[in-house]
DNA sequence: CCATTGTTTCGACGTCTGTGAAATCAAGGC
DNA sequence: GCCTTGATTTCACAGACGTCGAAACAATGG
């Protein structure tokens, strides 16, 4: 619902000087990091880093200790900011790591602490 | 009070093989994302960061949308995370950017997500 | 059509969080 | 000593969050 444009972010630019931030780029930056505030979701996105593969809901179950419907809750609030992304396939859906999240927290630093 | 010991963290280390992260290493690394998961703790930051030198807790209370207290709330989890260090003098505290959480956030995603 | 399997959503519960007002503490100046 | 100024802590409250179980939804196979 929620859902952040990955494009107007500084993820594919390049300038970045140290001046003030926005409001709206501090609550989108603010964003990404919450979606990885939580040591769950953190230790999902390594998981699905790790197996180099989408995995279904059921196969993240079976690998971390926590309940089905926990595991979609977290994959929901990783999927809006685009961390992971998914895909239906038949009747289960395969999740993958959006591997544009490797530059997109760099530069987000870079943007609030400007690059001295 | 929970402060983090950083030289225990992949900040100061170079090797990052993409296996699996450890429990404590994701906490570690969440709370360091939920340090910067509010929009004016993110606002606060970038604040300390583009004026370059040391502020008062007055200083940016007259610089930021909301009171004393809360500023000096926000502070002090920035602080507990070791992303502004603190410095008392005579009767004012101030508060300054730890240059090093420019390194421990690109390092902390590349131990989540491995460095392809 | 019904049954099954995989996934999402809903309802609920306890915990945590951001905020401000007020109280408390710390350090100087009178 | 008392008073003033700056900062922290305490208290309170509304809202959000993580978790689970149960219900609802989707897609396939009988």
């Amino acid at each position: 619902m929620t859902s952040i444009d990955y494009r107007r972010s500084s993820m594919n630019e390049t300038e970045c000087e140290p001046g003030p931030l926005s409001h709206e780029d501090a609550a989108t930056y603010a964003a990404w990091f919450k979606a990885l505030a939580d040591p769950m979701r953190v230790r999902l996105l390594n998981l699905l880093a790790a197996e180099r593969r989408a995995m279904t809901v059921g196969e993240i179950v079976a690998r971390l200790p926590i309940g089905q419907s926990t595991v979609s809750h977290h994959l929901r609030i990783l999927a809006e900011v685009r961390f992971v992304l998914a895909e239906r396939q038949g009747t289960s859906t395969r999740y993958e790591v959006n591997g544009a999240c490797l530059e997109c927290f760099p530069a987000a630093v870079r943007a609030i602490m400007g690059q001295p």
